[in-house]
DNA sequence: CACACGTGTTGACAGCGTCAACATCTTTCG
DNA sequence: CGAAAGATGTTGACGCTGTCAACACGTGTG
């Protein structure tokens, strides 16, 4: 509005979709995000949007793959933040993956969701999720390496983790859990529990 | 007064709706249902439906309550047929429960999305989860009686268990697991990990 | 300078959920 | 027994949607 020189190109329509796609879908989940209301709101035609996205299931998936970046970069952020895998940090990230779904809710929702009918043939969300699942598994092995976790194949085990962490994020956006409920205690308890599986085992 | 069954014009199409909404769905997911649709496979016009059902949104949240019924239903015959608690049979139930979920994908998937707006509005589907959320307690409290799971909080402990089903069942299910893995192996190796957190603990 | 190409616009179409008005069938009850 | 009441099904219409074809405009390239 500032700025709002009338051009006929809009300048980097591209970008202005990514970015209004995700604040409409926050604002009022992935249905709010029509393509006729995003043109109307970035003041463009009806039409525009489709010479950058082949249909609203791709520009849908993009926002998606932007999600699956965005989490991945919070959860790198933790375990830079320390120089060793300390078990404790471990957990902590587990809370974090959570918290962001609930912060995010309609974008978790996306992220996980079959809106993007076309996802299969949208290599670029295929890789974003990937991603995940690798840095999962690269801090899985290193806690293993430093004896806090049970010698398993770590992509089990990264599965497992990531099975915990998103069940919980999922059940607490969908309302299933009961709001008497503490969020952060349940959160805390849960990925405790998690830890507790992981833990090398002491026989009986 | 509420004769709800009685064959007047079409039949039964109350219960027609929800069967044929059923198969629908798991044909080619939530988005094959549509209001017209199903009318003209019933054999009725379209405006028929909204007889029996307020809005599309309520149909599909009569058909995701029957899943969470049937998904109970299942879990409660599993733990019927022993008479005593025992922990593997616990550990067995929570394969059942992503069984259930990954042969019925898209039912599962309209269970907990968000498809039906109103499902806080409709008491049917609310008392239909809570179902399930309370037999989980009630079993894992006959687990801790028998000694076999650690004595926290059960309820906390039933969240912790159905993250892990949930979140596991969610990710088979949206396609998020390497093909290349044995999908029985991973359910049953995700559930023991889930389990040895449940254990009582054994402090170092 | 011409021309091709990327980008934005307009008009149109079929499909959707839903409502109001109307039609028909069943039950109720005087 | 018959009429009124109510439940159930139909038709027409409206505004919304995603998407395409045809057209218009600006820009960069030869």
């Amino acid at each position: 509005m500032i700025n709002q020189t009338r051009t006929y190109h809009h300048g980097d329509l591209r970008a202005a979709l990514l970015s209004e796609a995700a604040a409409m879908i926050a604002e009022g989940g992935v249905g709010n995000m029509t393509m006729r209301s995003i043109s109307a709101r970035l003041g463009v035609s009806r039409a525009a949007p489709y010479r950058h996205f082949p249909d609203r299931s791709s520009l849908l998936c993009a926002v998606a793959a932007a999600g699956f970046e965005r989490l991945t970069r919070r959860l790198r952020s933790i375990d830079a933040a320390a120089r060793r895998p300390s078990i404790d940090r471990f957990r902590r990230m587990g809370d974090e993956y959570v918290r962001f779904g609930v912060e995010n809710p309609a974008h978790y929702r996306l992220m996980y969701g079959r809106e993007a009918l076309a996802r299969e043939n949208v290599p670029e969300l295929r890789r974003a999720a990937d991603d995940l699942l690798e840095f999962l598994v690269d801090v899985i092995r290193a806690q293993q390496r430093a004896g806090g976790i049970k010698r398993q194949n770590p992509k089990t085990l990264a599965y497992a983790a990531w099975s915990s962490v998103h069940g919980l994020a999922s059940l607490m956006i969908e309302g299933q859990i009961d709001p008497t409920v503490d969020a952060d205690r349940l959160i805390r308890q849960t990925t405790r529990t998690l830890l507790d599986g992981f833990r090398v085992r002491r026989r009986s």
